[in-house]
DNA sequence: GCCAACGTTGGC
DNA sequence: GCCAACGTTGGC
């Protein structure tokens, strides 16, 4: 069992609007490393925090779970969609997905208090120069954080 | 295989 | 809007 962190910008798809779907996949991955993670290691029942980037309120939003293990991501193979690959073919999918149930929202655990946590100096989110959009998430870091949140 | 150019991410 | 950092692309 591991724990995940996945990013996601609120404008294209929020905390609020996995709580009204209660489940959904996670589409339009387009990084290698982010594709393994799903493809390779993220089981279902993994927890995941869901975090919210590029926004005025960048930080962890609130928690679901992986319910579905990775299945081709069907947006590559859709001509009209922004994720769509032309590299990719139904015969030879080349991007995966998860599905995320929802467990929980919380009151917003801003990036500023993580990086002022000394317990989350090593976390992989807050590295300089990370862009990858899922990542695993140490059990003490896990355990550190949740402690810190009110569900709301 | 190297590496410069380019595009993207994401915080500020 | 800016900029640092990174991944990808493509010429050689």
């Amino acid at each position: 069992m591991t724990y995940w962190l996945m990013k996601s910008e609120p404008g294209e798809y929020s905390i609020d609007d996995l709580k009204r779907d209660k489940q959904s996949a996670w589409f339009g991955v387009r990084s290698y490393q982010a594709r393994n993670f799903m493809r390779d290691d993220m089981k279902v029942g993994d927890q995941v925090f869901f975090y919210h980037s590029s926004c005025p309120e960048p930080g962890i939003a609130g928690i679901c779970k992986v319910a579905k293990a990775a299945a081709p991501d069907v947006t590559q193979f859709d001509k009209k969609n922004k994720h769509y690959d032309p590299k990719s073919k139904p015969e030879t999918p080349q991007w995966v997905c998860v599905e995320v149930a929802f467990v929980k929202k919380i009151k917003l655990i801003p990036l500023a208090a993580l990086r002022a946590a000394p317990e989350l100096a090593e976390m992989r989110i807050l590295q300089r120069g990370n862009r990858l959009s899922i990542t695993p998430v140490a059990d003490a870091e896990w355990n550190y954080i949740t402690k810190l949140l009110i569900v709301s």
